[in-house]
DNA sequence: AAATAAATTGCCAAGTTTTGCCAAATATGC
DNA sequence: GCATATTTGGCAAAACTTGGCAATTTATTT
């Protein structure tokens, strides 16, 4: 029994199961004690599975990133995801905002769809759904750092050559006075471009946002935009008049 | 015996079954454990399969992921790292192909430099080197999953919207007969590009190279590059009259 | 619930086996 | 007879096993 094929056995095992014990793999692969745990200790040294005390379980692919956002009502950006995720078939094609909600859905399109077209201009979104995709387009243009997503006239060149049946749009703030805004005028144009360019864009707005005014109005959305909300909305910002011609969905 | 027949028994194990041990190929062939090893030996050379310590496995086992890429000959490629890394100054702008040889440079860049202008279509080398950067550019495109790069035509219309002092760009092989060369055509025509489009275009070739026959053979490479290599020109390959214009240099 | 005993596991070092690599000798094919 | 292929032998490096001991977990007793 070669290394290799010990390291292939033990890799689909932690596939298989959540985790798998060092005696088990002793008896299965009929070797010492001793060189299993120096096996997984390989493999943990190259981040194929993780170590744990009398054995092995698979990675943890949720790395614990410093993305404070992304911690900021997570259960309810789930919520959005899910909801969201059941109007979407396999094979759709999907464009894709950047940010932390977006990001929420395009997780759970990772683990419950396939064959998907995406085009999206976060990187840290393409990475999540790239196993998932049978074609993936990244929007090129300059690199908001601190995003990790692309922006800029450059990026809305890029966008404007494709169309998508799904948009998966997010917003800085939803608030009675300004309704939709966001932070930057290039984030707004963005999105709202996107919205133009896809049949069915869901904007999707959890509750943290709700109240919260950007500096940068968004003009109207399309009419065929889709607000998708974690909670109910305020009175007061329910009962703004340019909210009254769309659907607003509450996912529970 | 043939040499060629033996190969051709080889090929069917590791075809068949995950992996195959060299004593295994010796009792079922009845030649020397030397004459299997190097009977491995050459498969391997020719990608056919993949020598492993005691015998040879698949080519396919599993998706050579960029981290197991990066592992082969890993001191070379930080030896060409540390080198090439001593030729860019703080805020240099520099275009940085995908690869796990310009990998390696953006880690060792983002360790020792900032300010850097970057251009690149790599989202991996985007995100190592994001920290040292004052101004990131993603080419966008088609991403190719197995490499989390953009690749097409989209990528070259992008890219040839810009310029840069510092080009980091990588080969698919570096051999006798058919000099620079690659394994798709895009890959060879963005290369091309992205030397074009810098002053100081660096070509990487690490070791691991040498020898290695793609199926696209490159254009010419414009009079200004250098070529850099983690050890000595195989002779054969020295000799090759077309190289003899650049400056080739040998980091250690 | 606390203390103790038993079993399991991690880690280390020494000893054994296997493997890779090199060079010389031998065999094979043209 | 010459060039190439293969085997052989030897050495160093790597991998594997074994046994021991301390640390940790689990079971049992008080």
């Amino acid at each position: 029994m070669l290394p290799s094929e010990r390291h292939a056995i033990i890799l689909n095992e932690v596939s298989r199961q959540p985790a798998v014990s060092i005696r088990t793999l002793t008896v299965l692969m009929g070797v010492s004690r001793e060189t299993v745990r120096k096996d997984i200790e390989t493999l943990a040294h190259q981040n194929k599975l993780q170590q744990v005390r009398g054995g092995a379980t698979g990675i943890l692919t949720q790395e614990p990133s410093i993305e404070d956002r992304s911690q900021t009502n997570a259960a309810g950006k789930a919520r959005i995801a899910e909801f969201v995720v059941r109007q979407i078939p396999d094979g759709a094609s999907i464009m894709i905002d950047c940010g932390s909600t977006t990001l929420a859905v395009a997780k759970r399109l990772a683990e419950t769809r396939n064959g998907l077209i995406i085009y999206t201009n976060d990187l840290k979104i393409a990475e999540t759904i790239a196993p998932a995709t049978r074609e993936l387009t990244l929007f090129g243009g300059r690199v908001v750092v601190s995003e990790m997503a692309t922006h800029g006239m450059e990026t809305i060149e890029n966008l404007t050559r494709y169309r998508a049946e799904y948009g998966l749009i997010g917003v800085g703030g939803l608030s009675e006075r300004a309704l939709f805004t966001d932070f930057t005028r290039e984030g707004a144009n963005l999105r709202h471009q996107m919205m133009l360019h896809t049949e069915l864009p869901f904007v999707l707005a959890d509750r943290s946002k709700f109240g919260v005014i950007g500096q940068v109005v968004m003009k109207p959305l399309p009419l065929a935009a889709t607000i998708v909300v974690d909670e109910a909305l305020p009175q007061q910002i329910a009962n703004a008049t340019d909210l009254a011609p769309h659907r607003v969905c509450i996912a529970n």
